[in-house]
DNA sequence: ACGGATGTTATTAA
DNA sequence: ATTAATAACATCCG
């Protein structure tokens, strides 16, 4: 479940179970997530402890004692699962075993994930050309990125290299709350729009990680709980329409949210 | 049984 | 040089 929401609780999770323990071996049932030699991994890895973690945009980043982060991407199906002496779970593609026999497991049923080793966070930040994060992003900068864009908005607002964090489901959400259609070209996008659309892209992400990422706690005026062809707005009498853009499938109300903003 | 799924990226095309 | 649409990746679910 992977929008910035999710990566922050998985953060917090790793947070809660796997810092400060040594790790003593690490298993890779499945090494194409690899971003580098399995070797490189375990040589980097094992005897050290995670000392922190972070994230950056839909990156979980986790620093260890010594020089080299470990950064998992979930991809679509990514989730990280703490567990002992059990069977590791289904999909597992990095175990870590700590001292005290408790394990951590990296898990991608599609495989779509990637598991990195690096030195540099920055410039790492730069290979991956990522924008500033969602949630740290000032008012004014996230003014400024939208004005030098021209396509629909929604395909900027995901555009990881424009602003990093959010994806498919949470942008039709902060679209939805602002009645800004999701193929609006940005250029045409009012400044009191924008500003509105900067308060709820926080306001957004912020109830989804209170919430802790349980859908049915959302708000139930949320577009969230009407992600489905032909459902009710819960504002008008109008009906969701699910519509392709940028390639995926947008839900969005179109009595609520006009073409023109 | 076929279409779709919370993501990214390489390739084409405009 | 940009930008936008499409395919591809791999696999399960409804």
């Amino acid at each position: 479940m992977p929008e910035l929401p999710e990566i922050t609780l998985f953060r917090n999770y790793v947070r809660e179970t796997s810092l400060k323990k040594t790790i003593k071996k690490i298993d890779f049932p499945e090494s194409s997530l690899l971003q580098a030699p399995a070797e490189d991994f375990k040589n980097e890895l094992i005897g050290k402890k995670f000392q922190a973690a972070e994230r950056l945009g839909k990156y979980l980043v986790i620093t260890t004692t010594g020089s080299p982060s470990l950064i998992f991407h979930f991809g679509m199906t990514g989730k990280l699962e703490y567990y002992s002496n059990q069977d590791p779970p289904k999909y597992s593609k990095m175990i870590l075993y700590f001292e005290d026999d408790y394990r951590l497991a990296f898990t991608c049923r599609r495989k779509l994930g990637k598991i990195y080793l690096t030195e540099d966070l920055e410039s790492f930040k730069k290979e991956n050309e990522l924008g500033p994060d969602a949630l740290e992003i000032s008012e004014k900068e996230f003014l400024n990125l939208l004005e030098e864009k021209t396509g629909a908005i929604k395909a900027v607002l995901t555009d990881q290299h424009v602003i990093s964090g959010i994806g498919n489901v949470y942008s039709d959400e902060m679209l939805y709350q602002c009645k800004i259609h999701p193929k609006t070209k940005t250029s045409e996008i009012s400044a009191s729009d924008k500003k509105k659309l900067y308060k709820k892209m926080k306001h957004v992400l912020e109830m989804a990680i209170d919430k802790e990422g349980v859908r049915k706690d959302f708000p139930k005026t949320w577009m969230i709980q009407h992600r489905k062809d032909g459902a009710d707005c819960s504002k008008c009498d109008g009906k969701v329409k699910k519509i392709k853009v940028g390639g995926r499938s947008t839900y969005f109300c179109p009595t609520c949210q006009k073409e023109e903003g």
